[in-house]
DNA sequence: GATGAATGAGGCTTCATTCAT
DNA sequence: TATGAATGAAGCCTCATTCAT
């Protein structure tokens, strides 16, 4: 473990050092992106990045565990309360645009894990985080069920599944020219960019049609 | 475009040079796959893939577009004649299988589009192709609703991207260990792995009870 | 094999890169030679190199059988004819100084092999060349007995690894300081160096000495 | 010199930390040892190795040094006293065995001087142990032809290179797999390797046939 | 048109040495 | 005096692309 010097560093450090490798790693893609580059991003040498981290893939798998880390933060932000299911999904949604905006750069590693080549890391990280996605949607599913808020003929896998392609697809595309030009194809006229609060819009429409 | 060169070798050798091509792209990803790797699956000298495309870029887009050429054959397939809806959609889902098992690579190319450090590429495939999948699954689902096989009040483009998103994480399901293990730990105990015939029930059962 | 490529080029153009390799392995040794000074000084590229070798190792390898390939050779040009053992070992000391001046950095590559850190290489070389010294000297003595030129009571291992160390310490003498120092500290007055031709007669003088 | 900090260490640490120096050294050669690899054997800081030593050189040569000491304190053990030859050459041979095993890390690296490579360190150490070794072997040589324990007709000089040789030789031959190799298609069948025992009765019968 | 050897820039990583604490 | 994190040059190797045959 290389990553006992990274500990050390005060933690708005640590933090600069992944926001910033994660900043190239998200612009170039993993292959792509070049350890000297990362170093003068984050403002430190090439050696001391080979004190904090084994390699290039350790420095990467550190970025993904910070992603997920994040990403339960804001998870939790969100799963406190007690919430009618629509007001929740809003919520939910609707984080979903100034999460992907303050956290660009890590939502779109995360979605990097996708691709095959990145099949090594894929476990590193997944694993865990839709886990924990799949339990909050299928409890909150059963809540709404039981108090009438969904039809009750909807199974909690289709619902929770439903929601997690919708929302996952959702932010991927605020940070994928790809998934965007998708979403806005089915959507819009094919042409425009819908933007975010549109887009938020559709979605909930689409919760609300196909759920309710 | 050195294309022509390449368009003058009998269309077998083409294929044979693509699929070789698309093995090597499929296994490693672009930026992972080598050009010599590439030319020693496709049995043709380093020299004559650069008489045949501009660089190792125009060679990834023959790659493409033949990708888009078989699922567009695939498509036409399933699109003709007339049928109820489900059991169109029974078709479509089934049609998965061989289809990700016969053409895995090109499947899994078209997967890694997704992947931002790509997206210089997206434009180069995603329009058509999805244009046309939005424009096949928005009319079989208009006539079902004309035909009351789908709830009135589900509007078309919702469940057309609804349908879409389905059948595009099950295909890459299919092909990639990370979509196959979020499918799994949705529908699955998250442990034992889902065989190909379960999740075909699993996906016409959502399709039925969120549009029936 | 990446040698398939190395063997195609002129043996003239094989010798050069294989003696530019054994210039800078001998002045530097194996671990400070640096690849791209070796390039250099073969007037290669660097991809050039990894074309012809695997990789720096298997260069070196290859330098090692090189110097074996030349070092028999001589032996061969010695070990021929019929002749009293008195003028056949002078012959094989008075070739020592020759080859050492044209072939100095095989010579001192080979020495090399002696250090604990070359261990992984010893085996690569040594064997075959060691095996067959130790033939040769064997049957010369066995020989020279038989006919009455040294005493009796000497076994034949005994006198070839006398002959052995001390041709093999000799011609070390003559590529490095070190061992030339200890020569002249024993034989001469420990300040001047002693000549070629000075070291070669204290040699033949020990050999009849302790064999004659 | 930054000598002098490191002479006001009690003598024990001294001697620990260029034994674990000496260790690293031998294991890996001088080139492919590395400073923080031989701190934490040494159990020392990075720093700290900087004020006792210049550099990775002069601790280099701070270990010769210590080898050389170590060789002369075993060298008086044996020189002392009155004795026939071959009692005394037998205590030396005898002595090498257990001297190769408690110090066998600094004869290794005193082997590793031979290299051309070192030629920068070798003027460093061996002057003066050469020349005691000369010193002594001659003076035990021309008492023995004095008291006609062996021929007349042997030069001192050609006796005491010729003892020098094979007692260097052999004590390389139980440190080093290359000079174990060398010894034992000599003397051996080649493929077994001799004992240490058997290796002294061998050197031992050289000397007689040789020198007797 | 086809070949495959050659190129050389650029990538990841190591390590002797320094210096603020 | 001791620490050990930081430096950055240099090393080995890869690979997209070119070009003489």
């Amino acid at each position: 473990m290389r990553t006992r010097t990274f500990n050390k560093l005060p933690e708005k450090r640590q933090h600069a050092i992944l926001d910033a490798a994660a900043r190239i790693f998200s612009q170039k893609g993993y292959f792509q992106a070049g350890i000297s580059e990362i170093c003068q991003a984050a403002e430190i040498s090439n050696g001391a990045l080979y004190k904090y981290f084994e390699n290039k893939k350790g420095l990467f798998i550190a970025v993904l565990y910070r992603a997920g880390e994040l990403m339960l933060t804001e998870a939790i932000k969100i799963a406190g309360g007690k919430m009618v299911l629509w007001d929740r999904l809003r919520m939910v949604v609707e984080s979903v645009i100034p999460f992907s905006e303050k956290y660009r750069d890590y939502l779109v590693i995360f979605m990097d894990l996708g691709s095959p080549s990145m099949d090594e890391f894929a476990s590193e990280a997944s694993g865990g985080f839709e886990r924990a996605t799949f339990g909050f949607f299928k409890s909150i599913v059963e809540e709404a069920r039981n108090n009438g808020q969904i039809r009750q003929d909807i199974s909690t896998e289709t619902a929770a599944y439903f929601i997690d392609n919708h929302l996952m697809l959702f932010a991927f595309s605020c940070v994928s020219n790809y998934h965007d030009d998708r979403f806005c194809q089915f959507f819009g006229n094919g042409v425009d960019r819908l933007k975010g609060e549109q887009k938020i819009e559709l979605i909930m429409r689409s919760f609300k049609e196909l759920l309710g």
